[in-house]
DNA sequence: TTAAGTGCAAATATTTTGCTGTCAC
DNA sequence: GTGACAGCAAAATATTTGCACTTAA
């Protein structure tokens, strides 16, 4: 992901243990890949990645392990607008909330974090009083450099 | 939608045609359910209360219509945070943006709107250089009722 | 030891595509 | 009249479920 990542080698792993969830030997595959991906990735890039690490890791696994990150809050679900598909994407979960934006023109998919976007999160809980547990924010339009082309 | 709807019968067929677009039975029994839905509906809902209309409409026809629709930007497509599986819902794209709080205990929808919202979308275009075409935010979480009595 | 997890096969759900005949303009 | 649209059937895509076997704790 473009945004700096502070993140340590384990830590999802150590997180689930720490919540007694047992481990097993595809678990800490499919969270190591999680873990070190450097871009949104779907269940099939996931599975892809992990069959490198351990070829006999099943795509069953992977939807149940997503499953359970999602519930433990470990990582988000994205749809990326809808740009390549029904496809879901996965990303740890950040420190801070950030939106995304996709440029509908070249598939670009950035990221940022914004004051506004926090202060917003606050003026909901406070005036809806709606306990908020995940946010997805996301955005479609023309980047820069898509938007100085002229529509396609 | 909750939210008071300004919205005038016909308009999503007057804006179509004055786009030039062909206005078929089919489509304007579509649209009229588009138009009069008082909650956010998805694809098979949708095909049966054109049905009810319509009896011969197929199911084909109302996809391709929604798609029809997304492109001239008049409906906007939204996840609901994927609390009912799949499904894409569907709303007439509203004058002022606002946000879908999806409540995960009781499946309640809430919409919001909000200055910060906007003046977030500001922000993406100024500093971002983004062209902003669509804006899909989504939060789930527990409701003021559902908080109330504590987590499931 | 045993409850939870895995892999395999099959099912489910939603949306899209190809093709032929039909209709709006 | 003709190009766009509708209906039908079939395909494609993504994800989930049932069940017997395996394994972490």
């Amino acid at each position: 992901m473009p945004l700096p990542q502070t993140e340590q080698p384990g830590r999802l792993q150590a997180e689930l243990m720490s919540r007694g969830v047992r481990m097993t030997r595809q678990r800490r595959t499919i969270l190591s890949v999680v873990e070190t991906a450097q871009q949104h990735l779907d269940a099939s890039q996931l599975l892809r990645k992990a069959r490198r690490i351990d070829p006999e890791i099943d795509r069953v696994t992977v939807y149940r392990t997503l499953k359970l990150l999602k519930r433990h809050g470990l990582v988000d679900e994205l749809d990326l607008m809808h740009l390549q598909g029904e496809k879901h994407f996965y990303e740890r979960r950040p420190q801070r909330d950030h939106l995304h934006m996709a440029c509908l023109r070249c598939g670009k998919i950035l990221e940022f974090e914004s004051n506004l976007f926090d202060r917003l999160k606050g003026q909901i809980q406070r005036e809806c009083q709606f306990h908020i547990l995940v946010t997805r924010m996301e955005i479609g339009g023309y980047c820069s450099q898509c938007r100085a082309t002229g529509p396609a």
